[in-house]
DNA sequence: TCAAGCATAAGACATTCTCCTATAGTAGAT
DNA sequence: ATCTACTATAGGAGAATGTCTTATGCTTGA
């Protein structure tokens, strides 16, 4: 039997938008990886359900090498070593472009619910008949 | 300088939601592989760009072995082989999953909107206020 | 006969994800 | 005192995905 908790279907893709995420937390303030993780977590797409680290601090690695965030080691602190991130002015821009593009994906995700829907009544509409002529 | 083309805040990130728009094609009639590329460019989210199609073939292999789909070869055909795919039960049953996934998606995605037009109307007030200040 | 489009698909490389492991410091419990 | 759990970062490896190139062979029209 198909598990569809195993299938997309039930969710768990939309990791491409964990990128925004970060951006919006660090747009309110300069954090670490940890409690970025953290956030993220609490984020509505994740539900309470950490995010893999690993990925994570990559993503942050990445994010700075293409400019969106600078990095700095904090010297107050005992501790462990954290690594705060600070979003740079074309990190914000970044994430005001990513206005237009979630309301781009709102827009599809609309179109494409719609289109299910109709597609499905059609289909439970036509097993009714099935089942009615079987009575 | 930062080419925000290139950045997945300019889109390109629903690639995931190549197996619901495909469900949804199948739902209406059997298909073969590349007409179903041809119907994917169509779909909002491609806007008239075909997809890859080595990877739609793939897709559609994956969705058999999945039993979400079962093919069969056309036989009264001329021309090049086409290999046609039907929708089973499951695989309606899958799509119908995914009204529940894709409404959840569009939710979160609303969310992360109205948190992103936030923190970006901050960012707008304190770069406006920087600039009074110098003039 | 040549080019363009139809139709499928393998190969190969790049990117991304995820799991496992390693490090090292801190805080609280037993 | 020492042990466990949590904080904090990160490399390595293998799996999964994505994408680009190439190959095959048929059809249609110039």
């Amino acid at each position: 039997m198909l598990d569809f908790n195993k299938c997309p279907c039930s969710g768990n893709n939309l990791d491409k938008l964990v990128q925004p995420t970060i951006l919006t937390i660090l747009a309110q303030e300069d954090l670490y990886g940890y409690k970025i993780v953290q956030r993220i977590a609490e984020s509505p797409m994740f539900k309470g359900h950490k995010p893999d680290g690993t990925g994570v601090y990559r993503t942050l690695k990445a994010m700075e090498q293409r400019g969106l965030v600078i990095s700095s080691r904090s010297l107050t602190d005992t501790g462990p070593a954290k690594i705060f991130y600070h979003i740079t002015k074309e990190g914000e821009e970044c994430l005001s472009h990513w206005i237009n593009t979630l309301e781009e994906y709102r827009q599809i995700i609309g179109m494409m619910l719609a289109e299910v829907h109709n597609v499905c009544a059609k289909i439970k509409r036509s097993t009714d008949n099935v089942n009615l002529t079987q009575d």
